[in-house]
DNA sequence: TAGACAGGAA
DNA sequence: TGAAATCCTGTCTA
């Protein structure tokens, strides 16, 4: 038997041994095409899916290549149907293309049997026109681009879409050297890099798709130099307005834009200028419950040559339908991870793109972009009188038990003690329990009735150091004004999201100029549902490369 | 005309 | 599986 670190299995998962030698740079290449599954501490699951598969092929990669590196990197005979598998899913891709052919939209296919197939299908008649099939193909109605491949992915299909984009309205600028503050400003290699993968292949196979990077890596910088090599008008999608606002002032900060060219589309204020940046609340609005969405016109008011999706992962439904309508203007859809909690990743792929460039975040990190992260899981005992209680409980009710778990207050003081140099975060969700531990640790508290005031007021405190503790609810989810820490203690969590955990870990991951390690502390009620729904959270986590300590409460004191 | 606040939505 | 936060609009007050 051989000591390599994969096992490939025939139900499509392949387990990866995290000790054994070579695991490392399996792990990289792994993450390439298949998904993390499961990552407790020895052995991890990924699972290679259809999607994971046809992602890999858009991003360049071809079946031999996974086939090979399986082969060498596992310790057992791979199974002829995972071959099979991989070959057939990557063969799918580029399968079916929508095509332009004599100034019209054509589906073109080398396999005529599957276009014969696919024109007979009752379910797909609408996307079609109804006389006429070119020379392997079959002519598509326009207005049906973004249907028809919803529609074909639904049955295993994928499109590769090469029917090229309405080049829009021109906008000329450039980005500075210095920001407006004078800091020397230029694009980091990797930066660069993701924009010119997103446009490479010109007019037909550039300009749609997905950029990956990790919190505190620069999105919209990414979002930016995309736009900047475009020079053309740009409509821009985020999930609030404090993003809205953020946006508009990197753009002002880094390019030479000038504020009359970009407007802010909110509850606020409705300006439709060259750059407009709204947020999908404001799409997705409608007077009454079954009316027509009130301000979809943005989509139109101008020629936009680019539409930017910030946080993609997180688009509503109505947003995808209108994205369906406009699939002949460029996509970028911006993200630190592409999973999503709904399961609505093929439409992702097939309306906004394939995935075009991500970088691990071990990477950036050896580059010194973003701070050493470390991530510590603290496992502490429910206090026997909570027990009887626990037990007694229906499953639901239990995983609250355990998040509350009073015991946690102690390991929260003890940090903080340990910590007392440092900028501390305390984030949770239940706000009895910030309530209690924000008085017995006497430190302030946010919460989303906290108005805006004093929320900027304790802000600043904490930012100029005068404050070195802060405890936030939810809303240390969604701030993007709340300030950098290099601890964060994360005191109970959602059901095992692992954006949620993503993003509390992007907290504090923007880079320290004293280059301080970053610590990220999960406190865990020991044998609890709540300990299997954090080994949820730390999927995505360890997907990206960070390894999680597990530390028992006796270690601490 | 700015702000505070309530109500509905997803 | 549930709790909490958000955004947008409209109305009221100063």
């Amino acid at each position: 038997m051989s000591n390599q670190p994969l096992t490939v299995q025939g139900d499509h998962t392949i387990l990866a041994e995290v000790h054994a030698e070579g695991f490392t740079e399996a792990r990289d290449m792994l993450s390439r095409f298949a998904e993390l599954e499961k990552s407790p501490e020895h052995v991890h699951t990924y699972r290679v899916t259809p999607l994971s598969i046809w992602n890999a092929a858009a991003s360049g990669l071809d079946a031999d290549t996974i086939i090979d590196f399986l082969e060498t990197a596992s310790r057992y005979p791979v199974p002829p149907n995972v071959r099979t598998h991989v070959a057939d899913n990557i063969r799918r891709f580029g399968l079916l293309r929508l095509v332009r052919h004599e100034d019209r939209l054509m589906l073109a296919s080398p396999d005529a049997d599957l276009l014969k197939r696919i024109a007979r299908d009752a379910n797909l008649k609408p996307y079609f026109e109804k006389n006429g099939a070119p020379e392997g193909g079959l002519w598509v109605l326009e207005e049906m681009r973004g249907e028809v491949k919803q529609a074909l992915i639904r049955i295993g299909y994928p499109v590769e879409d090469l029917a090229g984009y309405t080049s829009g309205a021109a906008l000329a600028f450039g980005l500075r050297s210095e920001t407006l503050t004078g800091a020397p400003f230029g694009l980091r290699p990797y930066q660069i890099e993701a924009a010119e993968i997103f446009h490479a292949g010109g007019t037909e196979k550039g300009g749609s798709g997905v950029v990956v990077l990790p919190c505190g890596a620069g999105k919209t910088i990414v979002g930016m130099a995309c736009v900047h090599r475009l020079q053309t008008q740009a409509l821009i999608l985020t999930t609030n307005t404090i993003a809205v606002r953020q946006w508009r002032n990197e753009l002002l900060d880094k390019t030479d834009l000038r504020p009359e060219d970009v407007g802010e589309y909110t509850g606020d204020s409705k300006e439709i200028c060259p750059v407009t940046i709204s947020t999908y609340q404001m799409l997705t609005y409608r007077r009454r419950k079954d009316g027509e969405f009130t301000h979809f016109r943005l989509f139109t008011a101008r020629d936009w040559g680019v539409v930017v999706y910030d946080e993609v992962h997180l688009l509503p439904a109505p947003v995808f339908r209108i994205t369906a309508e406009i699939q002949a203007r460029r996509r970028l859809g911006l993200t630190a991870t592409l999973v999503r909690e709904d399961g609505r990743e093929d439409e992702v792929f097939s309306l906004i793109g394939p995935k075009k460039y991500d970088v691990p975040w071990k990477i950036l990190e050896r580059q010194g972009w973003i701070a050493t992260a470390h991530c510590v899981e603290v496992r502490l005992p429910l206090p026997d009188e909570r027990l009887f209680e626990y037990q007694s409980a229906a499953s639901r009710e239990r995983f609250r038990i355990a998040s509350e778990n009073v015991e946690k207050v102690g390991v929260a003081r003890k940090l903080v003690e340990r910590h007392a140099d440092d900028q501390v975060l305390i984030i949770g969700q239940y706000l009895d329990q910030l309530d209690l531990l924000s008085e017995e640790l006497d430190c302030p508290l946010i919460t989303g009735r906290t108005p805006t005031k004093e929320r900027e007021h304790l802000y600043k405190l904490f930012r100029n150091g005068d404050l070195k503790v802060l405890m936030v609810s939810k809303v240390g989810n969604f701030a993007v004004d709340l300030p950098d820490a290099n601890v964060a203690v994360q005191v109970s969590g959602t059901f095992g999201s692992r954006q949620e955990e993503a993003q509390r870990l992007g907290r504090i991951l923007r880079p320290k100029t004293d280059r301080r390690q970053a610590i990220f502390y999960s406190l865990v009620t020991r044998d609890s549902r709540e300990e299997h729904f954090a080994n949820n959270r730390q999927l995505f986590l360890t997907e990206q490369g960070y390894t999680y300590e597990i530390l028992d409460v006796s270690a601490l004191s």
